[in-house]
RNA sequence: GGAUCUUUGGCAGAGUUGGUCGAAUGCACCGGUCUUGAAAACCGGCGAGGGUCAUACCUCCCAGGGUUCGAAUCCCUGAGGGUCCA
């Protein structure tokens, strides 16, 4: 949720960064209209309430000392039909405006470039260089059948398509990677957290996946809950509605889940394989940050990110997401991008985001800044799919004759 | 699953014949006096959100609904916790 009082004090500045992302400005007309509406109807309910307050009052006073109190009953009685139509009327208002206001995007950092898709996004660095073939690399999905690691058929036999099941060295290595890289972020100073897989509404409105994105999520027949499709969920919420001791933060965090996504809107993307699958890896960073230091805390995460592929000797680079490519509650993204020489270019690995306070206006997370309490900066960022690692691992480190040889690193996790 | 009790400010804990309770008290915390410094003692401050230049004012005593001119206090539903029974 963008901050409405900054937007109906500076409407056309905001106004402007956001029609960067797209938003069209009567939208934000609207909005700006609502607040004012809504503020009025808050006003003229909160005056009749304080007149209900004062004649009650008086009512014990005239009981007290015998006074006839039917005229100021026929006073009373007529407030309260008032104090009725006019709670309606701001209830009305009030739930226009969040059908609105939730719409809108995080506002994006002005050093954000301008773009329209994943085109004009900007990259930042390469790290390590592509190994040369001397013959031409397969695709993981080819070598992972070939070495029995990955079953498609039966995973779609057991649940549908886009599920898998892995085995043996695909198994071990899956869970040798979810170690490695939870040691490597409680190295780099992440506390590792273990969360539930299923949270309620009030969760994702935090986090910003609803109402906006309900289509892909899963929701838990006849209960208020849904399958998680990222472990930011309920990281971030976990202290929704605290104010939180300024000497405790930043809280670095992380935390290995499943996510589940119904990946609607994506038919006919990456059906081969498990690039884009209903339940995947993932190991996720989260930080709540003071806003002055969410800065230096972003960057300290792209750089775990970005190690832990250069521990397992994967090439990758880093770009910068243009406005058109940026999430909604995203800030400001980094996204890191693997090399995959089955396919021949880059792919995303991890997404690291600051949302600022857009998060924490929506799930009330606030500190205490002196006397003051202030909103906290959230971010999030994976670290890493661990699915598609394990395709890079694949892609990179196969051999002519398909077998595949385990980076260095991932030696001590895996039995060897 | 059944019965019963319980849910209050950072914590502990009053308040249940409905009005003067946003809420006693203790601890914690902050500021001051005293002290070489600290502790103790004493004095003062100390929940949150909205609103205002600041007041005023409004809202919040687990959540939602109801009774009433008026509810932390009464009623209903739900959630969490305790105890007993099965």
């Amino acid at each position: 949720m963008i901050d409405l009082k900054q937007l109906q004090k500076d409407f056309d500045g905001i106004s402007k960064k956001l029609m960067r992302k797209g938003v069209d400005e009567k939208l934000l007309e609207k909005v700006k209209e609502k607040f004012e509406e809504l503020k009025e109807a808050k006003a003229a309910y909160e005056k009749l309430q304080a007149a209900q307050n004062a004649m009650s009052k008086e009512f014990g006073i005239y009981k007290r000392e015998g006074k006839d109190i039917s005229e100021l009953k026929a006073r009373v009685d007529a407030n309260k039909i008032k104090i009725t139509q006019a709670l309606e009327v701001q209830r009305e208002k009030q739930e226009e405006l969040e059908t609105l206001a939730m719409a809108i995007p995080n506002i994006p950092d002005d050093d954000v470039p301008d773009g329209e898709d994943e085109a004009d996004n900007v990259e930042i660095k390469k790290v390590l260089t592509p190994r040369e073939f001397s013959f031409t690399p397969k695709e993981h999905w080819e070598l992972a059948e070939q070495n029995g690691w990955i079953d498609f058929e039966r995973g779609v036999k057991l649940a549908c398509s886009r599920f898998s099941v892995a085995y043996d060295m695909g198994a071990k290595l899956e869970r040798a990677l979810i170690n490695f890289m939870l040691n490597y972020n409680a190295k780099k100073g992440f506390t590792e957290v273990s969360v539930p897989h299923i949270v309620n509404r009030k969760a994702l409105e935090g986090t910003g996946q609803l109402p906006k994105f309900e289509d892909d999520l899963y929701k838990i027949e006849g209960q208020d809950l849904y399958l998680i499709p990222t472990a930011e969920v309920p990281l971030t919420n976990l202290f929704q509605d605290e104010i939180l001791p300024a000497d405790k933060l930043p809280f670095k965090m992380t935390g290995y889940t499943s996510c589940y996504r119904k990946e609607a809107g994506a038919a006919g993307r990456d059906t081969r394989g498990i690039i884009r699958q209903h339940q995947f890896h993932k190991v996720e960073l989260v930080c709540i940050t003071k806003p002055e230091e969410s800065d230096i805390i972003f960057d300290e995460m792209v750089a775990t990110a970005s190690e832990i592929l250069t521990a397992l000797e994967l090439p990758h680079r880093l770009v910068t997401l243009c406005t058109g490519d940026l999430g909604f509650g995203a800030a400001k993204t980094v996204d890191i991008e693997v090399w995959l020489p089955g396919q021949n270019t880059y792919r995303e690995i991890s997404s690291i985001s600051n949302t600022r306070d857009f998060q924490a206006r929506r799930a009330k997370i606030r500190f205490k800044n002196g006397k003051k309490n202030e909103l906290v900066h959230t971010l999030n960022g994976s670290a890493l799919a661990v699915g598609r690692t394990m395709v890079a691992i694949m892609e990179n480190f196969q051999n002519e004759d398909g077998s595949i040889h385990i980076p260095k690193a991932l030696e001590p996790y895996m039995g060897m």
